[in-house]
DNA sequence: GGAAATTTGTTCGTATGTATA
DNA sequence: TTATACATACGAACAAATTTC
């Protein structure tokens, strides 16, 4: 996520920013790094930890609703859903 | 590579909105129209002023904070800093 | 105490320009 | 051409902290 120096567009082989992004916040969600009922950090400042764009976080941050880990709230941010309340769509 | 070896933004010749903004308002603290200690106009009043959007504010606001001339509070505004409370970062 | 207004924080949606595969 | 990706920019709504009345 962060060797930006070659050419922005996956290589041949490599995953989506997107993906990785999802799959690093879910992996954060799994060991605790951001605790059931906990706030993610806000699409801006995933876009500078990450050094992505606003609209690969919120790929990332739609994949995780669909995942049922996460709910979002308008105005206030994504908060990590307790593994009883987690309902993954499709 | 053809002829495209510049910046791949913003199109040859033009500023960027935040970035007019930030030096503008980090001249008039220079200038002293905005002292130490004072307030600075609400994100509002500056989009009204410079008929841009608070988005465009905000990330000039935030890179004078990263210049270390102002500092910012939830729900107050961001107040001048006195020169020598100044600690840019980066 | 409480309600309203102000101000910043965050998200949502959309659009355009540039570049790459 | 289409899809992916980044950077910038606009507008809107809602939430939270603070101030004011």
């Amino acid at each position: 996520m962060t060797d930006h120096d070659g050419p922005r567009f996956p290589p041949r082989g490599r995953r989506l920013v997107w993906v990785m992004l999802a799959d690093e916040i879910a992996a954060r969600i799994e060991d605790g790094t951001y605790p059931p009922e906990s706030r993610l950090p806000a699409e801006t400042e995933f876009t500078a930890e990450f050094g992505c764009s606003r609209e690969s976080v919120r790929r990332a941050v739609k994949e995780l609703r669909r995942r049922g880990l996460i709910e979002t709230v308008p105005g206030k941010g994504s908060f990590v859903l307790p593994p009883e309340e987690r309902h993954p769509q499709a």
